[in-house]
DNA sequence: AAGTGCGGCAACCGCAAAAGG
DNA sequence: ACCTTTTGCGGTTGCCGCACT
């Protein structure tokens, strides 16, 4: 037997456009009753439409809580820049896009952004020239090793903050009372922005530096003496990629870093000859965590990665490779 | 005016993960 | 632990309107 589709030609099941009329209906029940189950709410709304397609219609057009209109200019570049760090992960591009539904970023990118990306000689997919994607000598792998590392950074804060905002969406239903037409508006609202996570981060990698610091970091440094000389200039922290991360994301009282050394400060790499090496490839990063936190690091890190929520693994590997 | 091609976008499809029993 | 249902997601399709011939 075949796997049976809502959208089947089932009997009286419609399919194709909404009309006027469908969407007040839906609209009106759920700004009533909220949508519940999406599988029951067509027959109780009075629709003759599969919860699926439900579900989309207020997903993707009648949400109040949605943007339509033109791309603004800083809006497509964090478009392009978040899909050069997470590829085809439209939901994910599109929470960094407030009021913008995935779907409605993907159409985008697919009908606009990667035609302009081809149109000025860059190929969507990788982001990068296609001239170094032919192996041109114009292309410096290096730059493009820099760019993946940001990336993998990028990757991993998105994958926190996404937990993040679960894990806040979840305590915020665990505290809900039962659900009432004034919890709709949750349903409304924008979604839950991420205002701590960079915080939490930051002070779980400075609690783990600052525990270690004191005993090993003098001799790591002394060891590190003369070992590759190569700024880290060009290590640049996403911001100033222009990542959409404005500060007012993440809460009054945080100030995103805006250069190479706040991020590193934040993260506890102050140190430029430190993180040279590591660039140089004289030091792969589980090295240079030794050197700052000795033995014990093994031990923090998972714990870290527990109590934060945090993935590291990953862009940790990855990490590794690319330098 | 009619035909054709193309671009934009809403909607559909199918799979996977999460949730619930 | 397993099965079923529900939800979320990304890729794809097909309709509609516009521009061009």
């Amino acid at each position: 037997m075949g796997k049976s589709s809502c959208y089947a030609a089932a009997s009286g099941i419609k399919r194709g456009p909404w009309t006027p009329e469908e969407d007040r209906k839906l609209l009106a029940y759920i700004q009533l009753h909220g949508h519940g189950s999406w599988r029951s709410l067509p027959q109780k709304a009075g629709l003759k439409r599969c919860g699926k397609s439900c579900r989309l219609r207020w997903r993707n057009y009648l949400r109040p809580d949605i943007k339509r209109g033109n791309f603004s200019l800083h809006e497509d570049q964090t478009i392009i820049q978040l899909h050069a760090l997470l590829g085809n992960r439209w939901s994910a591009i599109a929470a960094h896009l407030p009021r913008r539904t995935d779907n409605e970023v993907k159409n985008y990118w697919n009908t606009h952004l990667k035609k302009r990306l081809a149109k000025i000689g860059f190929d969507p997919v990788t982001h990068k020239p296609k001239a170094a994607i032919l192996g041109s000598a114009n292309g410096d792998p290096k730059n493009w090793s820099n760019l993946s590392h940001i990336a993998q950074w990028e990757s991993a804060r998105l994958q926190a903050e996404a937990r993040f905002v679960k894990e806040s969406k979840l305590r915020m239903l665990e505290s809900a009372p039962a659900p009432s037409l004034s919890d709709e508006h949750h349903q409304f609202a924008p979604p839950l922005v991420p205002q701590c996570l960079d915080i939490l981060r930051a002070s779980a990698w400075e609690s783990l530096i600052s525990m270690s610091r004191s005993s090993s970091r003098s001799a790591a440094l002394t060891n590190m003496n003369g070992q590759g000389n190569v700024s880290f200039g060009d290590h640049h922290h996403v911001n100033d990629h222009g990542i959409n991360m404005n500060a007012q994301d993440y809460g009054s009282n945080f100030e995103a870093p805006t250069s190479d050394q706040q991020l590193s400060s934040l993260m506890g790499y102050d140190d430029a000859a430190l993180m040279s090496s590591v660039a140089t490839g004289s030091m792969n990063i589980n090295e240079l965590f030794g050197e700052y936190c000795g033995d014990e690091c093994s031990e923090l890190l998972p714990a870290l990665h527990h109590d934060t929520g945090f993935e590291f693994g990953g862009a940790w590997t990855s990490l590794e490779q690319l330098m």
